[in-house]
DNA sequence: GTTTCATCTGCGCATATTGATCAGCGACTG
DNA sequence: CAGTCGCTGATCAATATGCGCAGATGAAAC
């Protein structure tokens, strides 16, 4: 669970060079090719790496628009409401919060007009009561996990 | 920019087993290999797919908690908020907005208590005036692509 | 102090994959 | 009709992978 300063670097490594080997990775960071082999392993067992998925970027998918939608819910329709949001492409994330709303969901759109289309589709299902939205204009910080990682190795 | 049907099954297939090589790819898609090679060039020059990253899990870093903080920012200290914000390792992701606050970030934490310690991080700091905090129960739909792949491609 | 255990190293081998390039071919374009 | 584009199926050398192994290391347990 806890990671050491070379999974760290490994992590580090794979991150700005993902199609790199086991092999140059070994040579990148000084240490056997076996021991690659098993830090990786290891990783992955562990949950620490889940994966190495494609990162699709929405925008070039032709959805440059993204937003947050805050929703309240309706007592006791919850699970309902997730199998609904669960079927929107649209929606990329979903979580259930503590605070003002119930949950919170990241949209994406093709434009603000067909923001709202997806809103509309988001919002038109009994158990939601109410939505607020707000549009992302920038991304000053894009989701990263490298810092952590950092952190988390012991720099 | 545009995908169509092969590009969005080769995204998927990458989705679900991002191991396997191009050759393998090939034949699961029953294509050609230079056919395989030229799309994933072209998805990744075109910036569709921006690499293949590993996917790390916090949870499994030492960081199971989740909030999402709405900042309400002095006029004209953005700036200032971003470049402190982007120091802050626990700060996972940030935006500006439109609605009640200015922006919204994503944070992680290694408890509730830890919570607070990075809270109190990210808001100490002039720029910011208030700062209200969602924490993350659930997450009833992960960050996923998938779905709007498939729309993309004509399904 | 010494035994035990987990980990890392460095090596070799057979097999598989990569990157590059080729000619052939069907579909679309002007 | 000639030109362009993308896909195919093939080759080649270079490289990487999965696997196993013996020995070295270091930390914890006895």
């Amino acid at each position: 669970m806890a990671i050491d300063h070379l999974d760290g670097r490994l992590i580090q490594l794979l991150a700005e060079e993902p199609r790199i080997g086991v092999l140059e990775a070994s040579r990148r960071l000084g240490v056997a090719r076996g021991t690659v082999q098993a830090r990786l392993d290891r990783l992955q067992s562990n949950g620490v790496i889940r994966g190495f998925g494609p990162d699709v970027d929405p925008a070039a998918l032709g959805y440059p628009v993204t937003a947050f939608a805050t929703l309240e819910i309706k007592q006791g329709q919850g699970a309902d409401v997730r199998n609904h949001l669960a079927t929107v492409p649209e929606v990329l994330e979903l979580h259930t919060t503590t605070g003002h709303g119930d949950m919170l969901c990241r949209l994406v759109a093709r434009s603000n007009a067909d923001l709202q289309r997806v809103i509309d589709r988001v919002v038109g299902f009994d158990g939601i009561m109410r939505a607020s939205t707000a549009i992302v204009m920038e991304n000053p910080v894009r989701l990263r996990i490298i810092p952590l990682v950092q952190q988390a190795s012991g720099d």
